[in-house]
Formats: structure tokens, C-alpha cells, sequence
DNA sequence: TTAGATATTGAACATGTGTTCATTAAAATA
DNA sequence: TATTTTAATGAACACATGTTCAATATCTAA
């Protein structure tokens, strides 16, 4: 199955379109591996051999949007792990603006019939980022171990979203960056 | 489908530890409905009659888990939400306890195959718990929404566990306490 | 204890899942 | 262009899903 294969790569773009108008029609949960295949006249047969589930499909798709994760912070990530609120300057904090641009994708990966493996493709997105400047500007304290502290602190950003989410995003990006600045300002007061 | 019916209790009882059963075999994902019902030796169209999905029967388990958790704090939960590294104690931190005591279950609600409502459910739990000790304990500066700072501390905690159950819960509960006591005291150095 | 209410059953049906295999079509390459 | 390689197809299979409905068994309340 080369992926350079002219073949190849005309049945997965089939697949991809047909996924993406049954996705403007109703939620990936009711949309069926049958279904996508019908729309794609793809031979089901030929489904199975690029993917094993219709996640599957969709976590190509994904993988694009994280991409745009990581080309969004050429700059260190500063604003969270330093933890000095001199340094804290909510317009370097660019992931509620990649929130904001996919926001019909993320209302999927936060649904909840939906399949945990795209709420960890963000994690992992956002503790890479995070993981990489607490690296670099080391001023931890010895105790902390970096895989913990990234941790956390991804996974808090995650929080806000999720409350951002569960109010279909109405907040503004600029009230999600004050609202950060805000807490990370109470550790140092 | 009355609740205090007898023959409905048996039933939810059959299918309750027919699910138990499986769960000691195989993963959720691979146990299907139909072989639920069939160790349960209870009707196919009667489980359709209580639930939908697998996942709605595992839901009833993990109500009676979510009562543990709140049953752990009768005392309010000041470690996180006052930020004062006077009252942190890493022993008023029961959380990592519950998670520990029920870890066959959250090696399942972590699992990538598993669907959001489940991690859902922990997070409202923990969330709730915050907020209900922030409300009591208002020492936050108004430009902070009570929703968002919750949802920040509830999902950051949830970070350090994820972390920790990627190493399959290997980290005793204490190193948990004290890397959460540490990253505490990093906001206030 | 009996009569009425209702949860459970079994059967059937259309559809989806996941897999196999020989056949066919289309691409790579020589 | 001709040959080789391999992706895609269609058919078939056993099994799961989700739903319906009349018949039955079992509970509740009088």
C-alpha cells in the first residue's frame, strides 16, 4: 500500500471528501464506515485496508490541525511556564486564536461519544509545546518533574477550553487570554 | 419501566455483573451487546429497553464511583484553590487516593478507545468539588470567572493524573501529593 | 388471592461490521 | 510499449446492531 501510488492516493481523497459532506449533515458518531464508502464509491473491502475505524479517517485530518498547533508557536511559549507575571503578555498565547480558526472540529474532538484518542492528540500537542520551553527555561525547581508540570499545566489549558466548549465558544479569544492571565497572576500575589 | 420493579432489578443486576465478568477478561471496546446479554442470559431487546449503548450500563458503575469521590471531601478542599503554601497539605489531597483505590476502572476511562463521557463525568466531579471550595473560600480577584478558574484547576489536576496513568499508576500516591505540592509553590516563590 | 399492569421474551428484519479470496483494473518500471 | 506489481473490486461469510410486535411471564395493588 504505497502512499505514493496514484491509486492510493485517489481513494483516500475520496474517502476524505465524502467524510467531511456527510460531516456537514450530522455528527461523526451517526455516520457509518457503509455510509462513507456509498458516498465515496469506494468498495468497503477497500476502507479496511487504509483504516480500521472511521476514526481513523479523521485523525488525518487531525494531524493538519495540530501542524497548525505547532507552526503557531515558532516562538517559545512563554506566558505559562515562566510563571512571572512581567513576562506574561496574552498576545504571545496563540492557542485560543488555533481553537477559535478549527472550532467545527473541536466541537467533535469535545463531544462526548467521541473517542478519547482526539482529546490526547491536543494534549500531547499542547504538552509538546509546553514540555519544550519549561526545557529551556529551566528554572524549576528540582523536585518538580517536567513530565508532571506539563502535564498539568496542558491539561489546564485544556480545561478553560472545555468551559469555552460547553458554551459553544461564545467567549471571545481576548476574554480566554485575560481570563489566563488572571490565573496565572493569583499564584504570585 | 418502573425503577422499583423486581423483575427490573434483577434484570440491571444480571447485566451488571455480566458486565463485571467480561470487564475481567477483555476490554470494554471488544465486549459487545449482544454478548452482554447472552452470559446475562437476558434478552437482546431488553437491554435496549434500559440502555443504549454498553457505555450507559458502565455509567451506572461509575455513579456509585463518583459518590466515593465526593464522600472524600466532606472536609472542603482547600490545597489547590487557596494557593497559600501554609495550607497546603499534601494529606487533605484524597483525590489521588479515590483514583488509586479505583484504578481498574480508570485505566478504563482513560483508555483512547473509550468515549469523552466518561472523562466528563471525573472531570464535573472534581470540578464541582472546587468550585463549591472556591465559592466558600472567595479570595479571588473579580476579573476571574469562578467557571473558568475551576475548570482550570479541576482539568489541571486531571493532567497530572493522565501523566500517571501512562506509566500505569506506577508513582505511589505521595510523589503525586508532593509533585502537586510543588507545582503549587511554584506561582509563590 | 385474583385481576390488571407491565417487564421480558423470541422471532424476524434491514442494515452495519470485519474478514476472506479470486478476479480485475490500474499503476510503476524496465 | 510491454511486463510486472499491486491496489481495488465484488461476492460471500458469520456475527452485531437496533428496532418492531405479538405472546408470555412476572410483578403490583386491590
Amino acid at each position: 500500500m504505497s502512499a505514493n501510488d496514484l491509486r492510493v492516493i485517489k481513494t483516500k481523497q475520496a474517502l476524505h471528501n465524502a467524510l467531511l459532506t456527510l460531516l456537514s449533515e450530522k455528527p461523526l458518531e451517526n455516520i457509518t464506515i457503509a455510509e462513507i464508502c456509498r458516498v465515496a464509491k469506494v468498495n468497503r473491502g477497500t476502507f479496511y485496508l487504509h483504516y480500521e475505524q472511521k476514526e481513523g479517517l479523521f485523525e488525518e485530518y487531525f494531524q493538519e490541525i495540530m501542524e497548525d498547533l505547532n507552526n503557531s508557536y515558532e516562538e517559545p511559549y512563554r506566558a505559562v511556564t515562566t510563571m512571572d507575571k512581567n513576562q506574561i503578555d496574552p498576545n504571545t498565547i496563540r492557542i485560543f486564536h488555533h481553537i477559535e480558526r478549527f472550532k467545527m472540529f473541536y466541537r467533535i474532538v469535545f463531544s462526548k461519544n467521541v473517542p478519547l484518542t482526539y482529546y490526547y492528540m491536543l494534549f500531547d500537542g499542547i504538552f509538546s509545546l509546553l514540555k519544550r520551553d519549561i526545557t529551556i527555561h529551566k528554572e524549576i525547581h528540582d523536585e518538580i518533574s517536567i513530565e508532571y508540570y506539563s502535564a498539568y499545566q496542558a491539561n489546564a489549558i485544556i480545561g478553560l477550553i472545555i468551559q469555552w466548549y460547553r458554551q459553544d465558544f461564545e467567549d471571545s479569544v481576548s476574554t480566554l487570554n485575560k481570563q489566563l492571565a488572571a490565573i496565572l497572576r493569583i499564584g504570585e500575589k
